[in-house]
DNA sequence: GTCTATAGCTGGATAGAC
DNA sequence: GTCTATCCAGCTATAGAC
């Protein structure tokens, strides 16, 4: 009585639609995604979907914010934890990593919404968290260098360095793909090897001279 | 008589209609891209379009060879020149951001299209000069490591380092634009100051140690 | 809550006049 | 070659039965 029927909250309908919608958004992008694309997806028909969320538009709001709030993720904890500031680099550029392992299609979905409805990120609560992320990220960067522990760098050229390294990769992965002939473990097992390799590099960046 | 009408033909119709696909399809992408949208910005009507153009696709596959050959553009020539490595690598990199800024769409409408729509490089001749590319490129860094020159690395990390490092800020700009509050002209000079440091990363990556 | 049926619109494509 | 008018498919959204 008191719990309803619903004592697994993952076999909502309402939840179904949202898990269906994020795989379609993000696989196929707001233009080409299909409300019947989704439907199918979640195993029931149209109208439901208008039941639950009005619109389209409100759908995909839903999966936007979502997927950009992961996008970011919980790297702040990283960044700002006591430890040297190569260890949080090499932790950081490896939880990345592991996120985008994980979430192979989201780069492209959200750079991609984003430039084809830049209102996305300016009359939406979305870019606050992305900001803060990079307040934080440009005042470690800062305050190292006052130390003496890395040397004097702009720090938004690390930010594009350390964005471009990892994400870019996943980005422009089908284009990868068909020019080394990778197979999805083989492009798993190159992306593992470079976060090494990422960290040495943002690491010798930021190293005084 | 034996040089028709059309003197210049950049004024022809079927040459405007192709600017204004590239322009269309290039900063809006295929499924968001209306025929309406190129007409008007041809400054003619939908059904021209259909007249000279069969059809949205042929229109589109026109558009993204016309794309996708611009954005490896003659890289080659660069590579191969008879220069130190180190100087070789300035100059492509500098060349190739240089293309980027002219081209500021281009990297996104090219990685989405591909990603939307994988035949758009198996079934076509477009994988070609691609494959090209990146095989000098992997010949050259070899040949580089074997005569000492460089060290052992994989040159496929060496290629991921120099798309992700040139390529992506072009992506992210929007992303970056909106959390750095840059103008147009200050992402600019962000970038000329990034041809250097991006060189330098690349040749620290592959110094010898 | 869930379904079927359908309204209503958008956009690609074609017919036919000029 | 270029236009207007129109067809038709595909898609979002809603009405209404159960």
């Amino acid at each position: 009585m008191s719990q309803e029927e619903n004592l697994q909250p993952e076999v909502n309908t309402e939840h179904q639609i949202l898990v269906a919608a994020r795989k379609v958004f993000t696989r196929k992008g707001y233009a080409a995604a299909r409300m019947e694309d989704i439907a199918k997806e979640a195993g029931i028909n149209r109208a439901l979907l208008h039941y639950y969320f009005r619109s389209k538009d409100r759908l995909f709001e839903m999966v936007f914010d979502e997927n950009i709030r992961k996008f970011y993720g919980s790297f702040i904890g990283i960044l700002t934890a006591d430890a040297p500031i190569d260890i949080r680099i090499r932790n950081l550029v490896s939880a990345e990593i592991d996120m985008l392992l994980h979430n192979q299609d989201l780069p492209l979905f959200v750079l991609n919404e984003i430039t084809r409805n830049p209102e996305l990120l300016s009359t939406r609560i979305n870019l606050l968290p992305l900001r803060e992320f990079k307040q934080v990220f440009v005042r470690v960067i800062t305050e190292e260098a006052a130390k003496g522990n890395i040397r004097q760098i702009n720090p938004l050229h690390v930010l594009l360095h350390l964005m471009s390294l990892c994400v870019f990769p996943f980005v422009g992965r089908p284009m990868f793909v068909a020019i080394s002939g990778a197979t999805p473990e083989q492009f798993e097992a190159i992306m593992e090897e470079r976060k090494q390799l990422i960290a040495e590099t943002l690491i010798q960046l930021i190293k005084p001279r």
